[in-house]
DNA sequence: TTGCCTGCAAATCCTTTGCACTTTT
DNA sequence: AAAAGTGCAAAGGATTTGCAGGCAA
């Protein structure tokens, strides 16, 4: 059910397959990607894509990152805080977010294929496994609400 | 496992029980969301409240739903759209968010009971399940992208 | 009276957009 | 050369904050 891992090349080869130009700033996305299993808000992304390409633009990261979600590259979440962050689809996870301390831990995808079968049979939805993030508190903050 | 419905009395007396004050702008905000089953955004919110409370300033709503929160009385989502939306803790759901269309369906809240038990077993994890929002396609727009 | 709450306006943060210029194809 | 991509700066929307005055306790 895992996503194959994707390699840069195929994320190049992606790019123009899809009749989309390949630039040295979506190189340089998509090896930062590649290379970080965490995942990076816009501007953690641009720090690190300015040690390959100093000159880049943010707006330029955002709109490789919107084209590179277009064609299924890239997800990004909304983890309660802020600021959303990005990471390569092929790395298929959910996140489970901690309401107090900010913590993410990352769940295998494979996880959510029970639920999201009920909710396709119960509800006509299609879950986007590659997208969820769920709230609560982690094992150490939830210990300090106890001790309370 | 749903969580008792909670009265606009039980509000204001949970407010009054914090130390915190009991002033118009927190009865009005409690009053519609006691009486709106939908997700509101914080814009609408306001709309709503200004016919009880015709002054009362926007920033003012964005703290009366801090402090709501922080008592556990409101939780938020961020439903893919920009904006965050507001509903009592005690209408206790899931929303499954369309990515194409933006719809959303809501889900009992039981619904997660079982993967709420799995999270807190294997990653320590204490799911928020008032607080669950899952992307996806809805029935409609999966039929379109099938057609393509 | 005390100090929490509020209105107002400005600031901040994240993201998007218009436009002229530069690359890729 | 044509079209897509980029930098820059400014706009945009959502949310936060500082401060002076207002109100609940």
């Amino acid at each position: 059910m895992q996503a194959p891992p994707i390699s840069v090349n195929d994320i190049i080869c992606t790019i123009r397959d899809s009749g989309h130009r390949v630039t040295n700033g979506k190189r340089a996305v998509a090896d930062i990607l590649h290379n970080s299993s965490a995942h990076l808000t816009v501007e953690e992304l641009v720090l690190a894509v300015r040690k390959i390409e100093p000159d880049i633009n943010q707006s330029t990261i955002y709109r490789i990152l919107e084209e590179f979600e277009e064609l299924g590259l890239v997800v990004h979440s909304h983890l309660g805080a802020s600021a959303a962050v990005y990471h390569l689809a092929g790395q298929s996870h959910a996140h489970l977010v901690c309401d107090r301390c900010g913590s993410t831990q990352e769940v295998p995808a494979s996880r959510f294929d029970l639920i999201a079968r009920e909710l396709l049979e119960e509800f006509s939805f299609t879950l986007d496994r590659h997208h969820v993030a769920l709230s609560g508190l982690c094992a150490h903050c939830r210990e300090n609400v106890e001790k309370k």
